[in-house]
RNA sequence: GCUGGCGUAGCUCAGUCGGUAGAGCAACGGUUUCGUAAACCGUAGGUCGUCGGUUCAAGUCCGACCGCCAGCUCCA
């Protein structure tokens, strides 16, 4: 056999062809599989060529993936033994667990699960090795039939001729696989199946109905015990349970996809577009307000009618059709077209926060942030294609000053021409290229989604990123060469000619609502003091105070700041509770002592007793806070 | 929209075998006047999601519909 150069860690090792990872590896325990030439193997995979190898352990998001894999077999496996006449379909790891769709002749309920978990766990007990088959087409298909995997087949006759099929074996179970798997089912240390529904075979809706059982899986107990624990803290943060305990927003059946705002949600709402249109007026947007119906004509023109009208909320009226707006850019265009526009009007910056309408299917509806009505701080900017450079540049300098507001980072992806592109190719080439310049310019990181652009132009979507690294796609800005071709958009060039303007098409928080409903799991219903509902309550001791307490208030309002009595007949006890649970930032409690000397003792959220002030110096102080963001 | 689960007081939930509705919190009334996370006593509150069916009798069993939850799908 031929020798082969191993390099592991710097240091160079020379081994015979065929060698495995497993029998080199330094720190044996921890390895998971390997990384060599570009691709992770098996740890018990024959080397045939040297190279640089790199062990992956659970720390690794690639290591990750090949536990939380074969995890997936492990259920599998398990979900057989139990059931041998269930049929696989395909079972992949996730970021932070992994799921099997399986066929089942009874649906399964969570009740079913501990009974599953517990057949794991005896898989794991045998700690079967797991093994390597490659195989010919003609064997896998027998080998699949003779278990009765008929998703297996269906998926055996799918792969490309010139692919390489392969198994996976642990004991008595066999799986399809291209692989990478752990050398052993005794390395996972601890598990648990979380969740079980229904998903179509393939996504389609015409294919049988699997049962998908969801689980996670670590090394150890401890890395699971962490991971529900923080499962705990989302649900706890969820803000249809918070916008209710906190008195934020409410939905009804009445009105099934559309918000109630309760005055403090709406309160909150309000900061928000103000907040919003206050960075806007700066950079010379102005706000304008158009017609929120239209008939079917302008929906038929914009190209919604074709592409868009399932979505639309329709009203039939004196036999004819007309649309609630779902966005605002067709009503912009008509804006545009009501004057001869010259060349020095460019940019037009026009900002517009109206209602819009949405008829999502009723499934997909999920609190604020799936909704049927919303609005969104949502802007067209009219540019000549010389123009769209600096524009992009100020857009995205509004973007990192709102992310930056709200304490959240943010990623940056663009997508690019797809295959059914409109428009001509060289104002493509162009925009693309001044879009990463732009991003380049701005210092930002950028993902490149290539052919994930929309027909009509390029695109950037942002992604925020919540204090639970949560990723929510927010602010996206979209070029668009076709709009102004629909609606023939013009204005009067330098040299007299007509020219058509490009369109950016912009939003920085997206729909409100859903931002807020963000905000809110975000800072767990904790908002900063800028944008508490509530910013200071005041919470006299006896009734004895309410003379004093009102002159507190008052004080307050007058510095500007949004501020609440809590007069009821209740210990000081009771009240601080209930200001704590309703996540008022800052409390003062007001009793003899501070009647009789003027002063207020400070409670804030997150520091509880802070000790008492002169009145006049806290209001100053308090407002001084208030302004900061 | 599809699959599964759920729907009882404002909220969180109990309600057995089909026999006619229950608790805590909140609300309201009273007592208490209190210094940093829940005082005490009492009162009131219900078309058991809606409609239909089975039954002497339905919160409970059956069907349809509505809404919510999870997932799928969708999100030009």
């Amino acid at each position: 056999m031929a020798a082969i150069e191993l390099e592991i860690d710097g240091e160079k090792i020379v081994k015979e062809a065929g060698v495995r990872a497993v029998d080199v590896v330094p720190v044996p325990g921890n390895a998971l599989a390997v990384w060599v030439s570009g691709q992770t193997l098996d740890l018990n995979r024959p080397l045939a060529a040297g190279g640089n190898l790199h062990f992956l352990t659970f720390d690794d998001s690639a290591g990750r993936h090949v536990f939380r894999h074969s995890s997936a077999h492990l259920l599998a496996q398990a979900v057989k033994r139990l059931w041998p006449e269930a049929k696989l379909g395909t079972g992949p790891a996730l970021e932070d667990g992994f799921y099997y769709d399986i066929w089942l002749p009874e649906p399964l309920t969570e009740k079913d699960l501990p009974r599953i978990e517990k057949m794991m766990r005896k898989i794991v007990a045998e700690n079967h090795a797991i093994e390597r088959l490659e195989l010919s087409r003609d064997e896998a298909m027998a080998l699949f039939r003779d278990r009765g995997e008929s998703f297996k087949e269906e998926i055996v006759a799918r792969i490309p001729d010139d692919a390489v099929i392969s198994a996976y074996r642990q004991g008595d179970f066999v799986d399809l696989c291209s692989g990478p798997h752990l050398p052993r089912t005794g390395l996972i240390g601890a598990l648990k199946l979380t969740q079980v529904s229904g998903a179509y075979w393939r996504g389609d809706e015409k294919n049988p109905m699997m049962t998908r059982i969801y689980g996670t899986s670590f090394p150890d107990q401890e890395g699971l015990d962490k991971h529900l624990a923080a499962i705990e803290e989302a649900k706890l943060r969820d803000h249809r349970k918070l916008g209710a305990q906190l008195n934020l927003f409410t939905f009804r059946e009445e009105a099934p996809g559309f918000v109630f705002w309760y005055p403090k949600g709406q309160q909150l709402y309000r900061r928000l577009e103000n907040f919003s249109r206050q960075l806007q007026e700066v950079r010379g947007y102005q706000e304008v307000a158009t017609p929120w119906i239209y008939r079917s004509a302008l929906w038929e023109r914009s190209g919604h009618w074709d592409h868009y009208r399932d979505d639309l909320f329709l009203i039939h009226r004196d036999d004819e059709v007309q649309g609630v707006k779902p966005m605002n850019c067709p009503g912009h265009c008509l804006l545009f077209k009501s004057e001869t526009r010259s060349y020095r009007d460019l940019p037009w910056r026009l900002a517009e926060y109206s209602p819009l309408s949405r008829y999502e299917r009723s499934g997909a509806l999920h609190g604020l942030m799936r909704v049927r009505g919303f609005h969104q701080d949502d802007a067209h900017l009219f540019v000549r294609p010389d123009q769209i450079r600096e524009e992009m540049f100020g857009v995205l300098d509004l973007v990192d000053v709102v992310y930056r507001t709200f304490d959240m980072a943010y990623e940056v992806v663009l997508s690019t021409r797809p295959e059914d592109y409109m428009g001509e190719l060289a104002l493509w080439n162009r925009a693309e290229e001044e879009l990463e310049e732009v991003l380049k310019a701005r210092g930002l990181k950028y993902q490149i989604n290539a052919g994930d652009g929309a027909f009509y132009g390029p695109k950037l979507d942002i992604y925020a990123v919540d204090s639970l690294g949560r990723r929510w796609q927010c602010a996206t800005v979209q070029l668009d060469f076709q709009l102004p071709e629909k609606f023939e958009l013009e204005y009067i060039d330098q040299d007299g000619q007509p020219k058509r303007p490009v369109m950016i098409h912009r939003a920085i928080m997206g729909s409100i609502e859903r931002f807020l409903g963000i905000l809110v799991e975000h800072y767990a219903g904790a908002f900063p003091l800028w944008l508490a509902p509530v910013q200071v309550r005041v919470l006299p001791i006896t009734d004895n105070q309410h003379e004093y307490a009102g002159v507190v208030a008052q004080a307050l309002r007058e510095a500007g700041i949004r501020v609440e009595v809590d007069a009821r007949n209740q210990k000081i006890g009771y009240k601080i509770r209930e200001a704590q649970v309703e996540k008022v930032p800052e409390m003062l409690v007001v009793g003899g002592r501070d009647a009789d000397s003027g002063t207020v003792s400070l409670r804030t959220r997150e520091d509880g007793d802070v000790g008492a002030l002169p009145l006049a110096e806290y209001v100053q102080a308090v407002a001084e806070r208030a302004r900061m963001h």
